[in-house]
DNA sequence: TGGTTGAAC
DNA sequence: AAGAGTTCAACCA
């Protein structure tokens, strides 16, 4: 039974396929089904294809994007769900168009030793020294939620009002999944049962959990309220335990205290343990072996949509260039090497190979970057009613920032049109605001140039903050004690650190904080260049890979001068580096920069930032592969 | 640098 | 009857 759906969006754009051979009507047939599921999947909600619990994800996919489509008429947000997928998709075909173009005239050998030597380069910074171990609560709210209520035991039911942000195992067997809307949830399982959120239960629970933990590492790193990663290397040694053990032990002293139960995954990084995790649960445990080979055999049919932050965005990109799994990555490293700009070779080399940051360290410190307070609401267009509802939200962001003890300086709007599309607008101002009183005027001011707009969400946010509990300057800082007001609040625990800083500047010393709890970085490796490197991700670091990098140091290459690994022109005894650089930077995005503001499918600039890039060390890029012959 | 947008968790 | 909060990166003017 053909969905509306694939009617509309499969193959309605592959027409005439009068003229194709079998293989290829078939290839395409596949392509559009393929696409066709994704788009589907993007309305299950964003956990599901991370954890593959349920066997026919597909068929519930269907189901509910049907129930997503015929929810209302005209309903807005499948429409803009549509239109999010057709963008993503012209941006794709805009990938897959720009590397067939590079690979027409690349060196392909070339290309592949290149991608070997940096996957060399990478390997070599793996470390499998330390024993890392992500847990995971299984179900976590669902289980808190049956500890207040015993009733639900057993039954299909869903935490959360509007959105569910979890639902217990029961629920999941139809396919209920955090982050899905909640009459989704109830036309997969018409007779789920829907509870409001018990916060400070969650938080409680936490608690306890934590203190376990914190017995095997005191340096653990809890990453939300209900999972967190510990480094038991020391503990191992100093009782003489194995690490099974000692994750048996961790997870039965939980059970034990908070009668909740865990998974837990262990591993030599916190990528692979995070992926680990998930083997076994709930309520099991999973051990990769430390163990080179089997740790990139454990990867070669690993989904890359696995690895923490890749997203469903970064998992269409990839499959659209023949890239599903991490083993992919290896047998497609000649044309992502070439496409390197855009997905970052050595954070999916990383991802090949099992290589990811392996540091654990407690939530440093608060480094918050902004406050905010947003709410949605059925459509308004009223003048009056806006500004009323900005008001609103002004007062609740004052508490917010009163409670929390922030300042700021940059004020955002954002607003959700009715159709779902979202929109902020900001304005910085030359001192350091927190009140009501001061945040309102400029927020109304944005808005009023908005108007009038017909809109389902309103919110306010200040970023450029200040920690008010620093006193600092000097001294007195330390004589004052941080006072705690903070910690209920939010996400992060980790107490406020008193930093010293004597001028004016409202910056903190940033230690290397960072390690956001599913960000991969690496930090081991680093070797060229002697920077620093801290924060690198396995994400694609797409940036400025090309054109604007520094020039390395060890670059002895021009004896015979610079070969082009792109077009194999020589250029020459004579050139530099930086001339070298902009030549391939050239060759590489000549056409790239005029098609892509004429004809690009996606607006202007849009064409790049598909692929997510976090810190993109300025290392590993396309001058790495030059510089060595 | 400030403003906007989008991806991801 | 499709949430709320936060961070990060890219791009542009």
């Amino acid at each position: 039974m053909p969905s509306p759906l694939s009617k509309d969006k499969g193959k309605a754009e592959i027409q005439d396929d009068s003229d194709l051979t079998e293989e290829e009507k078939a290839a395409l047939a596949a392509a559009a089904e393929a696409r066709q599921r994704s788009f589907e999947r993007s309305f299950a909600g964003p956990s599901v294809g991370k954890a593959g619990l349920v066997r026919d994800q597909t068929e519930i996919n269907k189901v509910i994007a049907e129930a997503s489509k015929l929810t209302d008429n005209p309903n807005r947000y499948y429409q803009n769900q549509v239109r999010k997928d057709k963008e993503l998709t012209e941006k794709i075909e805009w990938y897959q168009a720009k590397r067939d173009e590079l690979m027409k005239m690349a060196n392909i050998p070339r290309l592949e030793a290149e991608a070997d030597r940096i996957l060399l380069e990478v390997e070599a910074t793996r470390d499998i020294s330390q024993t890392i171990v992500h847990v995971d609560m299984d179900a976590f709210y669902a289980s808190v939620e049956v500890q207040r209520d015993p009733t639900l035991k057993g039954k299909a039911f869903g935490v959360g009002q509007g959105v569910l942000t979890t639902a217990s195992y029961e629920a999941r067997k139809f396919g209920c999944r955090s982050g899905m809307a909640g009459f989704i949830a109830k036309k997969l399982c018409p007779h789920i049962i829907l509870t409001k959120m018990h916060f400070d239960l969650y938080i409680a629970a936490s608690k306890a959990v934590r203190e376990v933990l914190l017995q095997y590492d005191e340096n653990l790193m809890m990453a939300s309220l209900d999972e967190g990663y510990l480094n038991i290397t020391p503990y191992m040694s100093t009782h003489n335990m194995s690490a099974s053990d000692t994750v048996a032990q961790i997870r039965a002293e939980v059970e034990a205290k908070t009668q909740l139960t865990m998974s837990a995954g262990i591993a030599p990084n916190r990528m692979l343990a995070k992926i680990c995790s998930d083997k076994n649960k709930p309520n099991g445990q999973y051990e990769m072996e430390f163990e080179r080979s089997v740790i990139t055999k454990f990867m070669r049919d690993l989904p890359v949509r696995k690895i923490p932050g890749f997203g469903r965005v970064t998992e269409r990109c990839l499959e659209g260039l023949g890239v599903e799994t991490c083993g992919d990555i290896y047998t497609h490293r000649a044309e992502l090497l070439v496409m390197d700009h855009w997905f970052g070779f050595r954070g999916l080399c990383k991802a090949y190979l099992g290589i990811a940051d392996n540091n654990v360290a407690p939530g440093k410190r608060e480094e918050r970057r902004s406050v905010g307070v947003e709410r949605t609401f059925r459509d308004k267009v009223d003048e009056e009613d806006i500004l009323n509802e900005v008001a609103s939200i002004a007062e609740e962001l004052e508490k917010d920032l009163e409670r929390l003890q922030y300042a700021g300086k940059t004020v955002t709007v954002k607003y959700k049109l009715h159709t779902f599309e979202n929109k902020t607008r900001a304005k910085s101002v030359g001192k350091y605001i927190s009140t009501s009183k001061e945040i309102l005027p400029i927020a109304l001011e944005l808005m009023k140039r908005e108007l009038p707009v017909r809109i389902r969400l309103l919110g306010i946010r200040l970023s450029t903050l200040k920690d008010l509990t620093i006193v600092d300057k000097g001294i007195k800082g330390f004589l004052v004690s941080p006072s705690k007001k903070r910690a209920a609040g939010g996400s992060r625990t980790g107490t406020p650190v008193p930093t010293e800083n004597d001028d004016d500047s409202p910056e903190l010393i940033r230690m290397e904080e960072e390690d956001e709890a599913e960000v991969l970085d690496m930090t081991l490796d680093d070797d060229q260049d002697g920077s620093p490197a801290p924060n690198e991700t396995l994400t694609p670091p797409p940036t400025s890979a090309l054109g604007k990098r520094k020039s390395s140091e060890n670059d002895k290459s021009h004896l015979l001068g610079p070969v082009c690994p792109i077009c194999s022109k020589a250029l020459g005894a004579g050139t530099s580096n930086i001339g070298l650089n902009e030549h391939i930077d050239w060759c590489l995005n000549k056409d790239a920069i005029s098609e892509a503001s004429k004809k690009s499918p996606v607006k202007k600039a849009r064409l790049e930032n598909g692929v997510q890039a976090k810190k993109a060390k300025e290392k590993g890029t396309m001058l790495d592969w030059l510089k060595k012959k």
